[in-house]
Order: structure tokens, then sequence, then C-alpha cells
DNA sequence: AAAGCGGGGCG
DNA sequence: CGCCCAGCTTT
């Protein structure tokens, strides 16, 4: 047995890796890092269109810094982690204007850019200029904890460490772009978190938790708690085909987002009167309640209808606002509750004839 | 309904 | 550091 553990993983990328995929074509670390972003926390399949979309739209990373947030948040909605389209804009406008629109080549200065941390700096230069640092991505994690039988929750600085040690010991100082897809695709398609696909895993006679029949039991599982309930009312302040808007502040919750003004239930009447300023509705209804779930607490939202005559002179405190129109719908960031009500309702508005009420379901 | 995902920010 | 945060998909 003198095949090493990276010639093992890289014959098996020969073979069977993926090497078609959108932005392993002319491979440029811009491409990569959109790329990557995109897949922290999204299959391939959804990614996909949205990288697409995305080329087309900025096909250089100048083209990114230089559009409104706005516009990057529309392109993004859907995917979730909206930080993260707000850091992907961020660090744009730094490659601009501290690099002159050409991507940083050091492991170092990829770190610094906001939301690239050590694994997706590692993966952008790797598979872009074939520098040989290690990665540490979910699938990786995942991989070496199997194989190598690492007990505990990878949340955990030790569990961590030792994944990363692992990594770094592992890596292949050549071939280290074809290595790391190698892993990402294993964890992806072979050592999937439930039915890992052992028989075609080119490790498994080297894998520790298959010797000890514990696939499952590898990575730790994150110790769990159970989330609160919180509740909310949504505002639908609707004049014709029109809907008031406002945008969340810059970070936080759904930040930057455009969202329907909310109130704690028990005020929902007085902050209703207060948007109105005086301007009594046509009609007030109160929709069906639906959850809407974060990692870490529920939502509980009941969204109120109002409808009214003219368009009222709305105030806010600091945030920006606007009449969002059904049938030219703004290109701009929706959270996602505030987007399944509003396709709700144009839904509605196309058939206006059936007599149901526009109703999430629960 | 619950788990998972990579990094930022805060105390 | 350790803990909390974010939103969608898969199981």
């Amino acid at each position: 047995m003198s095949q090493s553990f990276s010639d093992a993983i890289l014959a098996w990328y020969d073979q069977y890796g993926r090497k078609t995929l959108p932005w392993q074509q002319n491979k440029t670390p811009y491409k990569v890092w959109l790329s990557e972003i995109m897949l922290q926390q999204t299959q391939v399949s959804t990614v996909i269109p949205y990288f697409e979309r995305f080329m087309a739209r900025f096909p250089t990373v100048t083209d990114l810094a230089n559009a409104d947030q706005d516009e990057v948040l529309h392109l993004w909605t859907g995917l979730g982690y909206y930080a993260r389209a707000r850091n992907l804009h961020k660090a744009a406008k730094v490659i601009a204007e501290q690099y002159d629109g050409v991507f940083p080549t050091t492991l170092e200065a990829v770190m610094a850019l906001p939301g690239v941390g050590r694994s997706t700096a590692g993966a952008v230069l790797s598979l872009s200029l074939k520098q040989p640092h290690p990665i540490l991505d979910g699938n990786v994690k995942r991989t070496l904890a199997r194989c190598f039988a690492v007990e505990g929750w990878p949340g955990k600085k030790p569990v961590e460490n030792k994944l990363w040690a692992l990594a770094e010991t592992l890596t292949p100082t050549t071939d280290t772009d074809k290595y790391n897809q190698a892993m990402m695709d294993m964890g992806a398609m072979i050592c999937t978190r439930s039915k890992p696909k052992c028989e075609l895993c080119p490790v498994a006679e080297r894998c520790e938790a298959r010797a000890q029949g514990r696939q499952l039991d590898f990575p730790g599982k994150k110790p769990k708690k159970t989330l609160p309930v919180k509740q909310t009312s949504f505002l639908l302040i609707q004049y014709q085909d029109e809907i008031w808007l406002e945008q969340r502040p810059p970070s936080g919750l759904w930040g930057g987002l455009w969202c329907l003004p909310q109130a704690e239930e028990q005020h929902a009447e007085q902050a209703i009167q207060e948007k109105l300023q005086g301007l009594v509705p046509l009609r007030t209804e109160v929709l069906t309640a639906f959850r809407h779930t974060f990692s870490h607490f529920h939502l509980d939202i009941v969204p109120i209808s109002v409808t009214v005559s003219q368009r009222p002179q709305i105030v806010m405190e600091a945030n920006q606002g606007l009449w969002y129109n059904l049938s030219q719908p703004a290109k701009v960031g929706l959270a996602a509750p505030v987007k399944k009500l509003l396709t709700l309702l144009n839904h509605e508005r196309q058939r206006p004839q059936t007599g149901d009420n526009e109703e999430p379901r629960l």
C-alpha cells in the first residue's frame, strides 16, 4: 500500500470529479470567489442560474463594485444570508479601489476581504491560481472527520483545529486545485451527510469511521436548543396596485432588504393609524398568519391588509420607503416572507374573481 | 421539524 | 476566545 491519501483522491478526481461547472471554465479569482461565496450556502444546482446572472450583469469585479447595493441584493434575492451579498459588494469595492480592480493573490490579502475567511481564501487561490493552500468547508470537514474518526462537533475550536491540521498535512503542494475540488466533490457526491456511498469511495479502505461502522457518528452534532417564537404584524398598505415598502437598516436581520412595515401584534392598530396619518382606510383585513423560521428563532407573522383610496403621506424614521408596483416590480432585494406575500397578492390581483383570499400556507 | 452551512461581530 | 447571528435547502 504505497498510494498516499491525496493520490487516491486525485485518481478519483480524474475519473469522476466535476470539471464542467460554469465557474470552472476559464477560471479567474473573480469567478471562483463569486461561486465560492454563493456555494457557501447553497447547492450547485441552485447556484448555477444565480452565478450566470451575476456574471452576465457584472462581468468584472469592477462592474460589481460600481453597481448599486440594491441591484446586488436584487440579484441575490432567494439565496439567503444577505450579509454575504453585502460583503460581496463591499469586497468588490475594496478590490476596485485598493487593488485597482485586480483581484489580490496572497492568502492574507484575500482573507482580509469582507466575507472571506481562511477556507474561502484557500479555495479561491488554489482553484484559480493553483496555489497550495488547504481548504476546510463543510464537505471537507465531514470527509476528514469520518476518515480519521475525529470526535466532537467542528463548531468547537479544538475539533476545528484538528481538522485544519489534517487538511494541511493531507493537501498536496502540486495539483492542489484538483485535490481541493476533488475533496469538495467527494463530500457532495460520496461522503454525503446521510447514506454515504462508501462502496464508491476511493479511500474507503483507510476510513476509520467505516472500519468502526460509525460513519453517521461523524462529524459530531451541534448541541441543539429549542428556538424561541417571536411575533410580528406585517402591514400591507395597498393603494391600487402599489404596496408600501420600507428599507431595513444596513446591518442585522434582512439588512438592506425591503420589507413591509412591522408592528408588534398588540400595537398593530396604532401603527396603522400612525402610517396613515389620519387617512381612513377603505378596508382593513387580518389575513392568515404564517411562520418564517430563522436559524435562531421562529417568527410568526400576521399580515394585515389595509386598502386606501389615496397615497397617505407616510412618516418614517431614518429609513427609505417606496411604493412597490405589483405590475412593474422594482429591482430591489425583498425579504423572503415579503416576497412570498407580494407574489401571492400579485396572483390574487391577476385572478380577482375566485373569491379566495390571499392566504399564505401556515 | 431539524440539521447544516462559512464567516462577521461582539463581549 | 466563545458565543451569537443569518435564511434557505435537504432530509
